[in-house]
DNA sequence: TGGCCTCGAGTTCA
DNA sequence: CTCGAGGCCA
C-alpha cells in the first residue's frame, strides 16, 4: 500500500500536472482532459494551498490570477525595439524585395526563407529571467510599450516558467490572439450580460488583454504564439529562425508553424496556396504571410531600415475591410413588400470588387449601429459575398437620420409595420415592385426555370404592362415581345420556346414559383408530395396544418392564398394555360444508401453545382440542408468554403472534401 | 416556455 | 451568406 502523499508533494505533483494540461491544450492541441476535471484539479491545488500556505510557490498556476498586482499598464522600454514589418500585397512587390535580400548577400550566398501565418492579434514581449517569467508588455509605439504582467500571467497559453535549458534572459516575441470560437463564446457571454459583443477577435483579444482586472483575462483563453525575440543571453543562442522557433517549443511556449521556400517561386505559390487550402481550416484570424531570411548570419548582415528589418516582410492578403462615407440611403421593396433599407456609399474598393451598395438589413439595425448619412463607416466583405457595415468609425458633421420611409418608393403607398416585427412593408398588393420581383422569381431557376426573363426583361415587361400576374407569362405573343425592342427575332422565339417548355414543371416547382408567403422552396416540396392542386383549393387551414413541418403560420399563409378570389384565379389561369402540375416523383434508388444522412454543401464545387450535388443525395435517400448543426451528417467542403466549414469544424461535424464525397455516391 | 434546428427572404458585384 | 422567425420537442 502506498504511502499517503505529502501536501508538499502532492501540490508538486498538482502543479506539473496542470501546467502539462495547459501545455496540451495550448501548444500542442491535444487535451486529454476535460475543462471540469481540469477545473477539479485547480480546485484541489487551491484547497491544499489554503491549508498549507507556507508551501505555495510563486510559479503555482494559482498565483496566475492572485500572484500579480494590477501595475496599472506602466510603460515599459523594450530591451531592443519592436520594429513593424514592411508590406507587400503583390507578386511584384515580394519578387522586388527578394531582389534586394539577394543583392545585398555575398554572391552565391541564396537565401533561405521561413514563411509563417501573419496572426491577426496583437504582439506581445515576454521576458524570461533564468525561466521564470518576469515581464510581459505590449508593442506600443515599438521602442516603450505597456506593462500588462499581470494579466499576461492569468493566460494559461503563456507558461509562468520554461521547460529546461532556458536561456538566463530571454525576451520573446509573440502575438496574441483568440480562435474563432472562444471569441464567439466571449461575445454570448457580453450579449447575455447586455453588453455590447466586440466586432472582431482581435478587439476582443486587445481588449481581453487590457482588462483591469486579471480574473477576465483568465477566463478568456487567449492564446500566444511566439514569433521573433529582442533578447537572447546566455548559451545557445539560435543560429537560424527554424532553430528559434523549434527552442521555443522545446521550452514550452507555442510557435507558428513556418514552410520553409527555397526561393521567392516557391513563396509565391505557398501564398497562394496557403490561402486556398490552409488558411479556411484555421481555427483563428490570419491577415498575410511573414517571409523571413532563415539564417541569423544572413539578417545580421542585411540589417535595419530605420523602421524595418530587410531580412523580413509581410506579404499580406487583400484587406477584408475597407472605410468609406454614406451618401445617402435607398430603399429596396422585395417580392413581398418587405422595405430593405440599402446604404449608397462612396465607392471604395474591398476585397476584390467595388463596393457602392451596401444593405442595412433593417431598421433595428440601422438602430444598433447608430448610423447617419454622412457617417464614415467600417465596411467588411469577410469570406462571405455581400458587404456589411460593421461599424461607424467617425461621426459626419452635417449628418443626417435615417427616418423609415412612409410611403413605398416605388408606388408610394402607404408603409405598414406589424407590431413585434422588425420589417416595414408596402401593403399595395399589386405594387409595381412587387410584381416585378415575383415575376423574377417565379422564372428563376429553382422555380419554373425560365432563362431568358431576367431583370431587364421583367422590367420591361411590367412597365408595358403585358404582365400584371404570372399567369400573363404563358399569354405573350411574339409580336409583344418584338415590340419591345429588347428582344430580337431569335431571342423571342427562344424565350417562347423556354416558356412553353416551364409548363411541364412538378408540382412543387409552381407551388414554390407562386410566392406564397412563408412557402419557400423545402415547404413547396412537402406540400406538393402530399396533396394535388384541386385537393389544396378545397383545403382547410387545419388541413394544411397536418402536415409535417406546417405550423399556424404557414397553414394559413396558404389557406389564405387558395382560398382568395386572385389565387383561385390564378390557378384557374395556369391550368388553362397548360401548365401539366403533376406531383413530383421522388425516386428513391433500391436501398437508398444515404438513408438517414443529411448533408450540406459549401463552397465551389468542381464535378457539379450544388444543387446538382443536392440532387443526388435526394435521390439516394439522403436529406440537404443549408444548415449544419450537430445533427449534420457530413458537411462537403469545395473550394474557398466559409463559415459553415468553421461552424463543422467547431462542432466536430465530419468534413469531407469533393473527392470523399464522390467515394459515399454509388 | 425555452432551446434547438430549419427554413425563408433579401442582397453584391462583374 | 446572414438574419429573423416558424416548427418541434423536452
Amino acid at each position: 500500500m502506498p504511502a499517503k502523499k505529502t501536501p508538499k508533494a502532492e501540490i508538486a505533483e498538482l502543479s506539473a500536472a496542470i501546467g502539462e494540461h495547459d501545455r496540451r491544450y495550448y501548444l500542442l492541441d491535444e487535451p486529454i482532459i476535460s475543462d471540469t476535471e481540469y477545473d477539479r484539479l485547480m480546485k484541489r491545488l487551491k484547497d491544499l494551498e489554503a491549508a498549507h500556505p507556507e508551501l505555495i510557490k510563486a510559479e503555482s498556476p494559482t498565483r496566475r490570477v492572485a500572484g500579480g498586482v494590477g501595475s496599472d499598464f506602466a510603460p515599459v522600454k523594450h530591451g531592443a525595439p519592436m520594429l513593424s514589418l514592411e508590406n507587400a500585397y503583390e507578386e511584384d512587390d515580394i519578387r522586388a524585395w527578394d531582389e534586394r535580400v539577394r543583392k545585398n548577400l555575398p554572391p552565391g550566398q541564396s537565401p533561405s526563407y521561413l514563411v509563417e501565418p501573419k496572426i491577426d492579434g496583437l504582439s506581445c514581449a515576454l521576458t524570461y529571467v533564468d525561466g521564470s517569467l518576469t515581464r510581459a508588455a505590449t508593442r506600443g509605439d515599438g521602442d516603450t510599450g505597456e506593462d500588462v504582467s499581470a494579466n499576461a500571467r492569468a493566460i494559461r497559453a503563456i507558461p509562468l516558467r520554461l521547460g529546461e535549458n532556458a536561456p538566463q534572459r530571454l525576451e520573446v516575441r509573440g502575438e496574441i490572439y483568440l480562435t474563432f470560437s472562444d471569441f464567439e463564446a466571449i461575445n454570448t457571454q457580453e450579449r447575455r450580460a447586455g453588453r455590447e459583443p466586440f466586432v472582431n477577435p482581435r478587439n476582443c483579444a486587445a481588449g481581453s488583454l487590457r482588462q483591469k482586472n486579471p480574473a477576465v483575462t483568465a477566463q478568456r483563453r487567449l492564446r500566444f504564439t511566439a514569433h521573433s525575440y529582442g533578447v537572447w543571453d546566455g548559451a545557445d543562442e539560435p543560429r537560424s529562425h527554424a532553430e528559434f522557433l523549434e527552442r521555443c517549443r522545446a521550452l514550452g511556449l507555442a510557435s507558428s508553424p513556418a514552410k520553409r521556400c527555397v526561393d521567392v517561386n516557391a513563396v509565391v505559390s505557398w501564398y497562394a496556396d496557403f490561402k486556398e487550402r490552409e488558411m479556411p481550416r484555421l481555427p483563428y484570424a490570419v491577415d498575410g504571410l511573414v517571409v523571413k531570411v532563415d539564417d541569423f548570419s544572413q539578417q545580421k548582415r542585411l540589417g535595419f531600415t530605420a523602421k524595418s528589418p530587410r531580412w523580413a516582410v509581410a506579404f499580406k492578403y487583400p484587406a477584408q475591410q475597407a472605410t468609406s462615407t454614406v451618401l445617402s440611403v435607398a430603399f429596396s421593396v422585395g417580392r413581398t413588400g418587405t422595405i430593405t433599407p440599402v446604404a449608397k456609399v462612396e465607392p471604395v474598393f474591398c476585397a476584390g470588387v467595388t463596393i457602392s451598395s451596401v444593405t442595412l438589413h433593417n431598421f433595428e439595425e440601422i438602430a444598433r449601429l447608430g448610423l447617419r448619412v454622412g457617417d464614415r463607416v467600417l465596411i467588411e466583405r469577410a469570406g462571405e459575398v455581400i458587404p456589411k457595415v460593421v461599424k461607424v468609425v467617425e461621426r459626419g458633421k452635417a449628418g443626417s437620420d435615417i427616418a423609415p420611409p412612409t410611403r413605398c418608393p416605388d408606388c408610394s403607398a402607404a408603409v405598414s409595420k406589424d407590431e413585434g416585427f422588425v420589417a416595414f412593408r408596402c401593403d399595395n398588393i399589386s405594387c409595381p415592385a412587387q410584381l416585378r420581383r415575383t415575376v423574377e422569381h417565379f422564372a428563376s431557376r429553382p422555380a419554373m426555370d425560365i432563362s431568358g426573363l431576367g431583370e431587364a426583361a421583367v422590367d420591361q415587361l411590367v412597365a408595358k404592362k403585358i404582365v400584371a400576374n404570372v399567369a400573363d407569362i404563358y399569354a405573350m405573343t411574339k409580336h409583344q415581345l418584338l415590340d419591345l425592342d429588347l428582344f430580337a427575332d431569335k431571342k423571342a422565339d427562344n424565350l417562347l420556346e423556354q416558356i412553353n417548355e416551364s409548363k411541364s414543371k412538378t408540382l412543387d416547382r409552381v407551388l414554390f414559383g407562386l410566392g406564397i408567403r412563408h412557402v419557400g422552396e423545402k415547404t413547396a416540396e412537402v406540400i406538393a408530395g402530399l396533396f394535388s392542386i384541386d385537393e389544396m383549393l378545397r383545403m382547410s387551414a387545419e388541413e394544411f396544418q397536418a402536415a409535417p413541418d406546417i405550423g399556424p403560420v404557414v397553414a394559413k399563409s396558404l389557406h389564405d392564398f387558395f382560398s382568395s378570389p386572385s389565387g383561385r384565379d390564378l390557378i384557374d389561369r395556369l391550368r388553362k394555360s397548360g401548365l401539366a402540375m403533376a406531383k413530383p416523383k421522388r425516386l428513391v434508388a433500391a436501398g437508398a444508401p444515404l438513408a438517414g444522412l443529411s448533408f450540406v454543401f459549401t463552397g465551389e464545387l468542381k464535378s457539379c453545382t450544388r444543387q446538382e450535388a443536392e440532387e443526388k443525395v435526394k435521390a439516394l435517400g439522403g436529406k440537404a440542408s443549408g444548415t449544419v448543426s450537430s445533427k449534420t451528417s457530413y458537411v462537403v467542403a469545395g473550394h474557398a468554403a466559409g463559415s459553415k466549414l468553421k461552424k463543422a469544424l467547431s462542432l466536430g461535424v465530419k468534413v469531407l472534401n469533393e473527392d470523399q464525397f464522390q467515394e459515399l455516391l454509388p
